[in-house]
Order: C-alpha cells, then sequence, then structure tokens
RNA sequence: GCCCCGAUAGCUCAGUGGUAGAGUGCAUCCAUGGUAAGGAUGAGGUCCUGGGUUCAAAUCCCAGUCGGGGCUCCA
C-alpha cells in the first residue's frame, strides 16, 4: 500500500472517529446541538453545544465506553443524498441549527468555509435556486451527520484513539457567535502508534522551555508582573551572549546601534499609524498635566525620529538603525506562553532607510545574515510571505508593488515559502521565519517588513543626485525575532544542552576534598579560566564528588573538572565531557592551562559542536 | 477576553469536613569521599486571595488572581 493510501485510510478513520464521538456525545446529551467535525494534525475534533452543560475532561472515560460500544457494535457507515431543501428541513427536524446553517451556506454558494464566504452573508437563509444539487450524508446506527466523507466501511475499522482535551471555541471562529465546546482526540491505525505519540509528547513535555528555564536557573515567571520575565544570572549569560554575537556580526555590516525612549506621547503613534491600529494592544500611562503617553510597543516611530533629526543625501542611503530597547505589548492573559508569548520582551531590531532601487540588494544582504545566525544554531526555519491585511494604511498599487517586490526576492533566494493572506503588517508586507517548537507548534521568529508608509506619515526625506527631495523605503527586520522566543526555542530544540559558547557555565571545577591545598588548586583553576573570560564555577562542598558529578550533568554544565590529589600532583586535569559535545579532550589527561586556553578558543569562535536533535513530537 | 483544568514547604508533589505530609533543596554535625545521589539531626507552610455554607473549611460552594491546554484547521 502506498503512502497516500495510508494516509487516505487514516483521514478515514479519524473523520469516523469525530463521527463516532458524536455518536457518543449524542447518547449521553441527547439535546446536543453539532457543530463541525473535521480531522486535524493526529486526530480529530468535534465542536458542540450543549445547554445547560458543560463537558470537562472528566467526561472523557464516559465518553470513550460510549465510544467503545459503537465500536463493538461495527455499525456500517451508510452513505445516502438529500436534496438541499429536504436536507435543511431535516435539520430543522433534528433540531440541528449548526447543520442548518451550513446547509443554508452550502445552497447559496456551495461552500461551508467561513473564510471563502462573505462574512456578513454566513449561514443566511436562501430561498429559490441552490447551488448545488444535493448534499452526502452518513448515517451510523441511530447517529446521521451531514458529511462529505469519506469514512471507513464501519464503526469496528477505526484504529487506536484517545481523547485529549476540550476547549471553547466560537462557532466558525468569530467572537460574536456562541462559544462551543471543542473536544479534541488523537487516533492512530494501532495501538503501538497511538502509544508511540502519546511517548512523543511526554518527551516533548521535558524539553518545555518553562520547565528547563526554572531547572537551570535561567529565569522565572512571577505574578507580580505576568508575561515578563525575571531573568536569573546564568540566564542573562545566555542572554547577553546572544545580544553580543547579534552586535557584533552587525557593526561589521555597517549597522549603528540607537537606544530611544521607553515612553512616548501618544502623538508619537498617531503620526507613525499605531495609534488606529496598535493602541488598544500598548500599555498607557497619563501624566498630570494630562498628557497621554504610551510605553514602547515596537521602535519604528523612534526609528523615523532619529532619521528625521538630520538632513540626508542618497549617498548616506541605506542608512542601517539597530536597538534592542525593551517593548511592551498587551497581550491577551489566556495567550501568555512562556518565553513565546511574553508582554515585555526584546527584539534584535533594526531599520534600514533606503532608496526604491536598493530594496532587492539590501534584502539579499539580510538574507545572509538570517543563514548565518539559523545555521550557527543548527535551527531549521521556513519562510512565509504575509500580504496586504483588511485594515491597511496607504494606496492599493504601492501594496502590489512591495508584495511583488517581496516574490521576486523570495524566488529568487531559492528558498521555500508559503504565503498567509492578509497577514501583513498595516504599513507594508513581510517576509516571516517561522520555527517550531518542541510540540511542533509553529512560531513567528524573524520577520522582514517593507514599509512605504511610515516614512510618508513622518515627512522622511533625502536629497537625490538630481537635488530633488525624494521619500526613502524602510525595511524593518529582526533576525532572531523576540530574544525571548528565540530563547525558549533555543531550549527546546537543544533540550538545555547549550554549546560552549552559550552555556552560562562552560567549566565546572569540583574538589575531591576539603583540604586546604585541595581548595587552594582548585580557586587557582578558577582564577585562570575567569582570566581566559571562561564562566567557571567552583564546586567546594561538602559532598561526595559522586554528587558533584551529578549535580554538574542536572545543570548540563559542558566540561567538569575534578580537582584532588592526583591532579595536583601532575597539574593536569581530566574533563569530564557532556556527552552531545563532539570534541577532542574528553577523558583525556590534559595540562589544565592548555585545557582552559582550548576552550576559550572554542567559546571565543563560537562554533556549535553539539548535536542538535530536531523536533521529536514532529516525527509522527 | 472566552472554554476546560490546576494552585499545599524554596522546588516537585501526596493528602483529609476535625491541630499538615513525602522527596528534594537549605542549615548543623559526622564521615574526607575519585566521575550521576554517604549518614544523622534540624529549621521551614496565612494549604493562592476574598466571600459563603457549617459547631468546625486547607478540604464543599461562589468570585477574583496567577498558571497550564485550547480558541487557525470548516459537510
Amino acid at each position: 500500500m502506498s503512502d497516500s493510501n495510508n494516509n487516505d485510510q487514516l483521514h478515514a478513520m479519524r473523520h469516523s472517529l469525530a463521527h463516532i464521538m458524536a455518536t457518543a456525545i449524542q447518547r449521553l446529551w441527547p439535546e446536543v446541538k453539532l457543530g463541525i467535525g473535521p480531522v486535524v494534525e493526529n486526530g480529530f475534533y468535534y465542536d458542540v453545544d450543549i445547554e445547560g452543560a458543560q463537558i470537562s475532561d472528566e467526561d472523557f472515560d464516559k465518553i470513550e465506553a460510549e465510544m467503545h460500544k459503537v465500536i463493538e457494535a461495527n455499525q456500517p457507515f451508510e452513505q445516502s443524498n438529500k436534496s438541499i431543501d429536504e436536507a435543511i428541513s431535516w435539520a430543522q427536524a433534528a433540531k440541528q441549527p449548526y447543520k442548518e446553517e451550513l446547509l443554508n451556506d452550502l445552497k447559496r454558494s456551495g461552500t461551508t468555509v467561513a473564510k471563502d464566504l462573505d462574512a456578513d452573508e454566513l449561514g443566511t437563509i436562501t430561498e429559490g435556486d441552490s447551488a448545488v444539487e444535493s448534499v452526502g450524508f452518513y448515517t451510523n446506527g441511530d447517529f446521521t451527520d451531514l458529511c462529505r466523507g469519506p469514512h471507513v466501511e464501519s464503526t469496528g475499522q477505526v484504529g487506536a484513539f484517545k481523547l485529549m482535551r476540550v476547549s471553547g471555541a466560537y462557532w466558525r471562529g468569530k467572537v460574536e457567535n456562541p462559544q462551543m465546546q471543542r473536544v479534541y482526540g488523537v487516533a492512530f491505525a494501532t495501538d503501538k502508534e497511538l502509544r508511540q505519540h502519546l511517548a512523543l509528547l511526554e518527551e516533548a513535555k521535558k524539553r518545555d522551555h518553562r520547565k528547563l528555564g526554572s531547572e537551570l536557573d535561567l529565569f522565572f515567571f512571577h505574578e507580580t508582573a505576568p508575561g515578563m520575565a525575571y531573568w536569573l544570572p546564568k540566564g542573562v549569560r545566555l542572554y547577553n551572549e546572544l545580544v553580543s554575537f547579534w552586535r557584533d556580526e552587525h557593526e561589521k555590516r555597517d549597522y549603528q546601534e540607537i537606544v530611544s525612549p521607553l515612553i512616548n506621547k501618544k502623538d508619537l503613534y498617531v503620526t507613525s499609524g499605531h495609534y488606529d491600529h496598535y493602541w488598544d494592544e500598548m500599555f498607557t500611562t497619563g501624566t498630570e498635566e494630562g498628557e497621554e503617553y504610551g510605553l514602547k510597543a515596537m521602535n519604528c516611530p523612534n526609528a523615523m525620529v532619529v532619521y528625521k533629526r538630520g538632513n540626508h543625501s542618497y549617498r548616506d542611503l541605506p542608512l542601517r538603525y539597530s536597538d534592542t530597547d525593551t517593548l511592551h505589548r498587551y497581550e491577551l492573559s489566556g495567550t501568555l506562553n512562556g518565553l513565546f508569548r511574553a508582554r515585555g520582551f526584546r527584539q534584535d531590531d533594526a531599520h534600514i532607510f533606503v532608496t526604491e532601487d536598493q530594496i532587492k540588494d539590501e534584502y539579499a544582504k539580510i538574507f545572509e545574515i538570517v543563514e548565518q545566525f539559523y545555521s550557527i544554531f543548527g535551527l531549521e526555519y521556513s519562510f512565509r510571505l504575509g500580504t496586504r491585511p483588511d485594515k491597511f494604511m496607504g494606496d492599493p498599487k504601492t501594496w502590489d508593488k512591495a508584495e511583488a517586490e517581496l516574490k521576486a526576492i523570495l524566488e529568487g533566494s531559492g528558498q521555500e515559502y508559503s504565503v498567509l493572506e492578509g497577514d501583513g503588517a498595516f504599513y507594508g508586507p513581510k517576509i516571516d521565519i517561522v520555527m517550531k517548537d518542541s510540540l511542533g507548534r509553529p512560531w513567528q521568529m524573524g520577520t522582514l517588513q517593507l514599509d512605504f508608509q511610515q516614512p510618508l506619515n513622518f515627512g522622511l526625506k533625502y536629497t537625490d543626485s538630481d537635488g530633488t527631495e525624494k521619500t526613502p523605503v524602510v525595511i524593518h527586520r529582526v533576525i532572531y525575532g523576540s530574544l525571548e522566543r528565540f530563547i525558549g526555542i533555543l531550549i527546546e530544540h537543544l533540550a538545555g544542552r547549550f554549546p560552549i559558547w552559550l552555556a552560562p557555565e562552560q567549566i565546572r571545577v569540583a574538589t575531591v576534598n576539603q583540604e586546604e591545598v585541595t581548595v587552594k588548586f582548585a580557586e587557582d583553576v578558577v582564577a585562570q579560566g575567569r582570566e581566559l573570560g571562561l564562566r567557571i564555577e567552583l564546586d567546594n562542598n561538602n559532598e561526595s564528588v559522586g554528587k558533584k558529578i551529578r549535580d554538574a550533568e542536572l545543570m548540563k554544565v559542558p566540561y567538569t573538572l575534578v580537582i584532588g590529589e592526583k591532579e595536583i600532583e601532575t597539574g593536569e586535569v581530566t574533563p569530564r565531557v557532556r556527552k552531545d559535545l563532539e570534541v577532542e579532550q574528553a577523558d583525556k589527561p590534559i595540562p589544565v592551562t592548555n585545557f582552559l586556553k582550548t576552550v576559550a578558543n572554542e567559546a571565543k569562535s563560537r562554533v556549535s559542536k553539539t548535536s542538535i536533535s530536531g523536533h521529536e513530537a514532529n516525527r509522527s
């Protein structure tokens, strides 16, 4: 059997399970009103609305038991057709208003896909001719559902499944609609595959950056500031190392770093256009003198102000201002997710002022930086083009031009990319860099945005070679994206095992005993290491060597040096090396100074000699 | 914000309508130990906050706060 046949079969199993779950839920709550029940990655869900009752995960056993009864009964799935008007009557008789709404959409426009339909028309009743002749139904036992299929032949052929969670979901994704309950299940052809999937989820949990961040003493969250990380000394070392790598590489490429105010008057955001599009998502504050201020949520308006300070010649362009100021955004409380979605974070931002002719070359240069940055971490990423959103600023023609430019650049780059319509910024289209976390969920990381609007809003100019004044174009770009989110992704991909140059603690020196001569030798090793710029710590606790080794392993320290009589005698150490590291000096005696110098050079070169494992949870 | 779930020692968690538990960490002492946990003793808790029910609430109910999973997937 080919893969596609396997996939078709699995898809049918999952879809059939959605029906079986609906059957079970209807038996348990006969008054249930059903929404939709599609197949999703790894499983299925069904949206249900039960008046006066909420399904909770405590109900899963009950629902699963009922599902098993349906499966054991091995009811055949029987396909049938009704005319559209018959179908609507069926939905009315069965008291299934959501199905009725779907049927009305089918009748009017031949589809139920909400995003393909005019928002105002959704579910409205249509008189007269129908866009479809008839609609399909599937019946198993006493349960009948509007359905395109396909299904497995009978309810006995659905493989292994498990209900996972229940969540709220608005009918057709619209906040003004009733909220339904979405019951999710995962399903696989065999028990073994299901167990493997569940095991992968368990593995992914161990890599959760929030868990590792706490275990490795990198950062924590506290109720005093929801969504804003407290960075601990070890986390700050990692953070600063990433920033200093970024700074070094950008200074080489003629970027100039600026720092600008964190609180700005409302007027700044009125001028930039953010007031209309973003003010609600900003933290704001007022003064006794009645002025309104917004806490910096993006860097671009300030960069525009910096540009405007002086006159600029075409000879000055491209002009590249970078900054890493802290930003705050009022993200909805329910959307916060550790470092992945925070309310306070820093970006490795830059605003590049260019002439229209320079856009293409500048993008090529940025792509080089992206390639360099992401390859050094060994991370996988993909590009995504975001086009004009519903709420946008400026002339659609300018937008079309900008979108065409970006498409041409992406195609010229030879990189694969996807398109997300309507996902651009309000001032221009963008290219996002997308990465996945340990559970395979995609996150926007870097973003390269083209902006024709804000330079106009701020009245930015440069003098061209012919003496005329022209408006520059601005490229907004971040490579890491948010430092916070990037660190989160990095932690999950590395499972906390950072390469030497990033490791918050590079070397741990563990003493065998607390005798004066031992301690003195160990302290001397630490002092030498620090002299070389290494992050090296002493463990002189009154514990066994085994315990100290274990502690160092748990903290994922790359090198551990045990100091006792032998080392003092020979002046040589035998480094214990973290298992994932591919280095030569493992388990061989080496003079202390040589070892420290080798590690210092390695750290300085910023090479990642560590094996990075991919997204485990994605493999299925 | 909305739906489901959770909150007990610094951390991970168990537990019961009637005076609070383990492991780990921390402190002290003993042991001076050679590559993933040596031993003993001790300190440490408004059982998230505020209401309600009750003779009695950390436990049951309500609200809030914070945290987790979702809220894109369309017969």
